[in-house]
This record gives C-alpha cells, sequence and structure tokens, in this order.
DNA sequence: TGCTATTACGCTTTCCGTAACCATG
DNA sequence: CATGGTTACGGAAAGCGTAATAGCA
C-alpha cells in the first residue's frame, strides 16, 4: 500500500544519475541493492519507470511524471526532517545561529549579549557557513539563522536588517587607491577582483565585486574559486602579491586591514552599502529565532 | 536518517483521533504497534510530539508544528500514489471514467462511442460513483474522469462542459406540477425535496432542490440520507407516497419517468439548467483523458 | 474495574551486502 | 574486456501481533 522507506529518494537519485551504479554511490548503499529497489517499485506501482541501457538507465514518459511527483515528496519529506531538528534544538534551548565572516560576537557584540542576557536559558552555538551556494533554503539547512549579507531571497526566506555600513575596499597599504583613506566606486572599478568559486550565488558574489555598479559588464577578476570566509582571509594576506583587491562589509574590511599586516581598508563613498542581516527560514517553528530578530528590532528601534 | 515507512501516516492518524486505541484500529493495526510506532519517531526525532493522558493523548506545541509538515508529506505522498495509478491504468489503455446517475452510454452515447472508435485500443470502464463528497479529489481517488453535474471545484480540479440542458422536476404523474408539461421555478419552491446525505457536497446537493433560486432560504426536504443514483432511484420509485419531489438533468429525469410507473418529468423553463460535464483532477498525466476531453470538446464543436 | 498507554517477546518480512552472472559497445 | 545491470543468497533489523503490565478515574 504505502512506499517503502527509501524508494522514492533512491528513483530520485537514479533518475537524476542515469545511471543505478553511480546513483548507489551517492546515496551509500551497494549497487544490487539500489537495483532491487528501483524493480521492487516498478513492480509495486505497476508500471515501467525506467528502460535499462548497456550505459546506464533512462525514465520512460511515465517515469518522467511520476519523477515530478515524486521529487514533491522527497522536497517535503526533507522539509518536515529539517523542521523536525530545529524544533529538537528549541526544544533543548539551542539556536544554530551561521556566520560568514568574522564571528558575530566580534562585529555585533550588542545583539548577542542582550540577547543572552533576555535569554539566559538558551544556547547559542555559533557556526561558520560557506559562502551562499545553491538554493538559500538547502545552504540553510540545519541552521536556525544567519548572519550576513543576505543571499539569494528565494520563497520563505525572511530577512531582517541588523546593521547598514559602508563598503569598504581591502586592498594592499601601498595601492594608490589607500591614499585618500576614502574612495568613490568610479576609481575601483577597473581593479582586478578577488573571484569566488562558481557554485557560490551570483548575486552574492557581486556584492564584493561591486557588479551592481557596473550595469552588467563583468568585473576583472582572479581565477579564484573561493568558498569560505578564511579561504578569503588566507587570500587576503596575500594581497599584495596578487595586486587584486576585494570589498567587503566595513566592520570585517576593517577587522581584516587590523589583523593583516600590509592590508588597508577603504570605505567606498558612493557605493550602496552592506545591509548585514539576520537571514531565516519562515515555516521552521524555531521560537528563539523569533526572539532573536525581536531583539534585534528592539535594538535598531533604540540605537 | 529517513522516515520509516508508515510513520508520519501513523502520526497524523492519532493526532487527528486524539488516541492511539482509536487511530489503530483506524490503520488497522494493533494498539502497541502503534504504541511503539510513535514512541520510535519520537525518539528518531529527538522530539516529544505527544502528552499521554489516561483518556488519550494531546500534541505538544511542537507536535503541532510537527503535525502541519506531516500532513504536507503525508498528502504528497498520497498524490504520487494515485499519479502512479492512474499512469498504470495509462499503460494498460485503461481509463476508469465516474457517473452519477444513469450510464454515460444511455445519455451521451455519442461521446463514447466516437472515443472508442477513435481509440480502439482504450479499454473504457465505468464506474458509479457515489454523490461528491469530502473534497472533490478524494472523491476522484481512483478515477481517471468522471461524467456528471459538476461538484466543487477545488484547486487543480478542472470541467469540460458536454452538454447543457434543461434542469427537470421529478414528480408524482398525479401532482399538479405535472399538468402543464413544464413548469417555472416559482411554482416549485414551495415543494418538499428529497434530501441528500450530509456529507454530500452542500452546492451540488442544493443544486437538485433548487437552492440556487432560492436566496439562502432552506428548501423543505424530507429526513432522507441519500448518498448514490440507485438509492435516488429507489426513492424514487416510492414518490407519489412522500409527495417529495426533486430536480435532475433533464436526460436523468426523462429517463426516470419513463422507467419509473407513476413518475413524470416536468422540466423548468426558467431555471438555470444542468451542465453535464467531464470533470478531472489536472496534474494527474492520463493521455486517455486528454483524448476523451479533446473528443468532447470536437463533438460540442461540430454539434 | 474500565479505559488507555507501555513493556516484553517472538515471528515474519524487508532491506542490504557479498558473490556470481549476464549483456553490450 | 570494461562498464553497468540482474540474480542468488544469507544475515541483521524493522514491523507487527499477542500477552502481560502499569497508571489514572
Amino acid at each position: 500500500m504505502s512506499f517503502k522507506t527509501d524508494q522514492l529518494r533512491y528513483f530520485v537519485t537514479v533518475a537524476e544519475e542515469g545511471q543505478i551504479t553511480r546513483a548507489a554511490e551517492k546515496l551509500y548503499i551497494a549497487q544490487p541493492a539500489l537495483s532491487q529497489a528501483i524493480s521492487q517499485l516498478e513492480s509495486d506501482l505497476g508500471l515501467q519507470l525506467l528502460e535499462r541501457h548497456p550505459r546506464g538507465v533512462r525514465l520512460t514518459p511515465s517515469g518522467e511524471a511520476f519523477l515530478e511527483k515524486a521529487r514533491a515528496v522527497v522536497d517535503t519529506e526533507r522539509d518536515v526532517q529539517l523542521t523536525a531538528q530545529s524544533l529538537a534544538r528549541a526544544a533543548r534551548g539551542v539556536i544554530e545561529v551561521g556566520f560568514i565572516g568574522p564571528p558575530p560576537q566580534m562585529t555585533a557584540p550588542g545583539l548577542f549579549t542582550e540577547f543572552a542576557e533576555a535569554h539566559p536559558e538558551a544556547d547559542v552555538s555559533f557556526r561558520e557557513l560557506p559562502f551562499p551556494r545553491g538554493t538559500t533554503r538547502t545552504w540553510l539547512e540545519g541552521i536556525d539563522v544567519a548572519f550576513c549579507q543576505p543571499p539569494d531571497l528565494d520563497e520563505h526566506i525572511e530577512v531582517h536588517p541588523v546593521r547598514v555600513e559602508p563598503r569598504t575596499l581591502v586592498v594592499p597599504a601601498e595601492h594608490p587607491l589607500a591614499a585618500g583613506g576614502e574612495a568613490r566606486v568610479e576609481q575601483a572599478l577597473g581593479e582586478t577582483f578577488i573571484s569566488y568559486h562558481p557554485s557560490v550565488q551570483a548575486r552574492w558574489a557581486g556584492f564584493h565585486s561591486l557588479d551592481d555598479h557596473r550595469g552588467g559588464a563583468p568585473a576583472a577578476v582572479t581565477e579564484d574559486h573561493i568558498a569560505t570566509s578564511l579561504e578569503m582571509l588566507g587570500r587576503l594576506g596575500g594581497l599584495a602579491v596578487s595586486g587584486a583587491i576585494t570589498a567587503l562589509p566595513d566592520a570585517d574590511a576593517q577587522l581584516v586591514a587590523h589583523v593583516l599586516p600590509g592590508v588597508a581598508a577603504v570605505p567606498l563613498t558612493d557605493a550602496a552599502p552592506a545591509t548585514v542581516s539576520l537571514v531565516w527560514h519562515a515555516g521552521r517553528a524555531h521560537p528563539l529565532v523569533r526572539a532573536l530578530v525581536d531583539s534585534a528590532r528592539r535594538s535598531s528601534g533604540t540605537g
């Protein structure tokens, strides 16, 4: 009557990989087990889903139609899974706060100490996030709320701005741009920028190379594949060597300039500012997230 | 990692019943098995979903939040299930046509013979449906397309009108209304109408007691609990005894008057007409349904 | 004592891994 | 003969039923 535990997930993976062997590896089960599971599914349904070919499998038309629905189930199931984990954390008083760049306690101590005092029972756990990639929902899996420059705002993703601050260039100390102490966008557009791993969301990455100020024309970029803050920090350490630069939210840039020798932070006077924000998935009912957002709302209201 | 086969379905049922024992009966499993399945789920999730009380169980706040998502999974899973069955029928060339009232071959022979000739490979199976109840989607489970006066048009339910015909009263032959051969709505509004089982969709039932012509005022009705066409036919056989009447699509009414002695069909000249239609669930990709609808579209275009 | 939930235990089926086999370019 | 899918079989675990146990009106 019902589907067996993993049948649908297995089928979706096979359909995506176009090959049972590769799907089995991805699913961490033996290939014959998967082959059998799919056959089982087909016979349960009385419906052929795959054509077997010597180089792999292909979906039948029925298989295509079925795949769409199966994927919906897998997705909703994943959603329950994550919601449950979030609820379980909430029940234990745990909240997972993801961040990009310096730990939020350093750049926004007020918010988090205030929150900790208001909720002494809460156990706040900070977790470094890679730069946003894939869908934001996927990127946030396992995280209750992220503290960062906003990623793509897919459906169900909500944002609350915590602080607005200049976008600031990080440049070698000897760089001409460092001379004035501040700079205009126009002066920076011709520079070469540190680039990101291709999987990083384009909009988010573009913020750091001022793409929103160059009207579609691409920035000159290096051939890096940077995907995390620490990788970026390491890259910035060798800034003088490459001559490439990047833009960061001001607090992050100042911190970098303070920590790394030979690196200067140069605020852009006329760039759209950075809006460091809380980002979370509505529809996961974690009360502490609500509370943290309220905290932020109050302090931005007050100061 | 994943949910076990029936955990979510079990949980939803328990939540709805508020009691493990009753839920177990509804699910056709032993009560301890269900108790254990729920405990298992809770421990898998690390999350308490239920408060146990001596008279049953109640959802915790987490349980409430979880229930909502769990229900979504169960619903999507049901949808795959039904889609798969529909696809399996399609693969075997079978199409399940539901109907209310006389079999469609009697009242719409043209449509179905034409369709059968155009698709000799198709194996059309006619199935009597109870009057529409619950959501139309649920009512249509296992049916590819229904032939009837349209039920509630929930999301994803599509309709194609096949023929428009007068709404016709079925009355005892000696009834004053039978005298003129036809009648106006006003003359019938004061009559007592045969009533339906309370689970029957109100709008659909109301069509038969002219509720759409009495502006919210309820009709005088009998205390029947009629839920199928055959029950209705039986009831109409005793029409003279009770004095109650009903309205049907003209073809149905004429057939009844022809078959049952002492019963007359009296078309209403000024009632909104009956629109006998094909009704199906979009998103179940059954090619023969498309074909049948196209058939109907062509014949209504031609004649 | 009546109602409902849990624990104990054993049987059956499912699931999956290993090994061996089959088919095609 | 390399690649990928299927069949065969055995062991571990899941799922469910029966019987016995526990807690509250």
